[in-house]
DNA sequence: CTGAAAGCGCTTACAG
DNA sequence: CTGAAAGCGCTTACAG
């Protein structure tokens, strides 16, 4: 490919001008040089190299995101609206997927690390992310999940806990005898915030009401599995609140197999609210998170951080909280469509 | 970050051997001195910068994908199958969301030669993609779609026709007395297989059979308003054979609006067979593409095809297909699980 | 086995 | 307004 001293010998002057005409600035260029410089630049197809560019500018202009589970429509919905917002600010969005493997994900963050990008989007499948690798490199880092309170990196999450609540009150207000939840895998910190949410619906029923929680992994396979066998014990829930779509979804798969109608014989609410959740069998009541705003603030907060490294440790201070929303539908018996 | 000449210094050695003892070569290192640079790098949390490394080698070790929608689960799919793939031999694969935009898609190809990726995996929202970026690059590009056969790029697909044809047989073999494809946009090629597949096997019924062509968005939102009409007519068709698995999701959530049941007032059969299918409500029939197989093979053949720049010209020829098989489920009328 | 040096393709003070 | 030169952090012939 032709190169920048390519163009410059075309135009008869210098590299520098090449550079300060491709990048307007930080010196002007006469009108006459420009033009002969971007028509040698297009007769040669110049395109520049950005790698050393970057190397020579000391940024990237790159974002790298680490998803768990790319083939996940959550995950899916959130790097598509993350991504609108980092070419929003002339940032390429590399996406890294860590396909539910702790390795992969380990191997995403060396790579970034090595490739130099300028932040980091992530959301980790571990609850507790080691960012030692990003903080050597004092690139800023933004969990979309809990983290805790010293750990080096910002943090944007819903109140996972008033939203599980907010789920299972719903359900507590249809009168059903009898609720379950349909949880991540039990020791996790989210399944923790997910447990403390519908315990604080059940306590606040005023009345007797069964509860029972069971876990299963993020998967529709998963959650159904673990929902034919619970959907087939006699004293089975009468409704089940998830802790994703996902596992919704595994459970409206589940009451299936087993001829149980939803919602008639069995209520079922996810979480998360992708655009998917609406076109479920039936329409998916759920919590839904409010992806974009999420996305924009996130990128926002860590191009930010990006820019102005002095305040490093300002930035690893944050802890924001996104709001959430429950989205009724048919799958919990209130409305048929 | 530390460099590489910090780390020769405290080892009391040259760049060089630290750059011989990060690669394994090209020379020789003694195992004292490789001793005391590991240790050096150890003590700074010496990473290598990739850019600069890929400036001076010439190589980035990294493979870019362009899908049109990563919310759909099956490019997601198809992206973890790929990145599996390309880290097998080592290569990282940046993934690039069009969002059903050209123009994202254009920019996202201007990315990926301005950052020198090695080779590109394609699935383009145009028929004829716009491959002149990457020819004057040389970067080779393998379309995970049909394209011309003068196109500047090798291709990898299933037989559309043949695989549609399939699908479509299956329903005939049903006995139904009528039947419909909700295709995609209606002069696309894809859609032309389409069509010829399901024409087709309607010729080879050998009895009088309806049959009927409706277009949508690959999108569940489309495909169910425009099923939502479709459904609604009094010779509305008694089975749907569908382009892609999210527009058969479509048709299910437009026949559950309107009170159609799946399989037995309305027999639906996909296209694409993400694993997804499996759970939906009834259970989808499906063609599947052998997404793992299409993976592997498409980053050989680019891998190969970066690391032998002299058989450019061959690359370009390749034309290959890959086999397709038809996964029978509840939504057709066929089994209940 | 190891070091000094040139080069990858940019950007940007420094002179003019 | 423009050019010659140094530098970003690597790799790799070239000498020794």
């Amino acid at each position: 490919m032709a190169t920048g001293r390519d163009v410059a010998q075309l135009a008869g002057t210098s590299t520098a001008v090449v550079s300060y005409v491709f990048n307007n600035g930080p010196r002007n260029v006469s009108p006459a040089t420009r033009e002969r410089v971007l028509a040698a630049a297009a007769e040669l197809n110049y395109r520049p190299n950005a790698l050393a560019r970057a190397l020579s500018f000391g940024r990237t202009s790159t974002i790298g995101l680490i998803v768990p589970d790319i083939a996940n429509p959550y995950f899916g919905e959130l790097a598509r609206a993350l991504e609108d917002a980092a070419m929003e600010r002339g940032e390429l969005l590399l996406i890294g997927d860590s396909s539910l493997d702790p390795e992969r994900e380990r191997r995403h963050i060396a790579a970034f690390v090595e490739r130099r990008v300028d932040s980091v989007v992530m959301i980790s499948l571990l609850d507790e992310p080691d960012f030692t690798a990003f903080e050597q490199a004092s690139t800023p880092v933004i969990a979309l999940h809990p983290i805790a309170d010293d750990a080096p990196a910002a943090s944007l999450t819903i109140d996972y806990e008033l939203a599980a609540r907010a789920a299972a009150a719903h359900l507590v207000a249809h009168d059903f005898d009898s609720i379950g939840l349909l949880n991540g895998p039990a020791h996790s910190v989210g399944a923790g915030q997910h447990r403390r949410g519908f315990l604080a619906a059940v306590g606040a029923a005023g009345r007797e009401l069964r509860h029972d929680e069971r876990n299963s992994g993020t998967s529709r396979a998963d959650a159904s599995a673990v929902s034919l066998r619970w959907l087939a014990e006699p004293d089975r829930p009468r409704a089940i609140t998830c802790a994703t779509d996902e596992q919704a979804y595994g459970v409206l798969h589940a009451a299936y197999l087993l001829g149980l109608r939803v919602p008639e014989d069995l209520a079922v609410i996810g979480f998360d609210g992708t655009e998917h959740s609406e076109y479920a069998v039936p329409p998916l009541t759920t919590v839904r998170q409010p992806i974009r705003a999420i996305a924009a603030r996130a990128i926002e907060l860590v191009a930010e951080a990006a820019a102005e490294p002095a305040d490093g440790a300002d930035f690893t201070r944050v802890r924001e909280l996104a709001g959430h929303e429950l989205i009724v539908r048919a799958s919990c018996g209130c409305a048929r469509d």
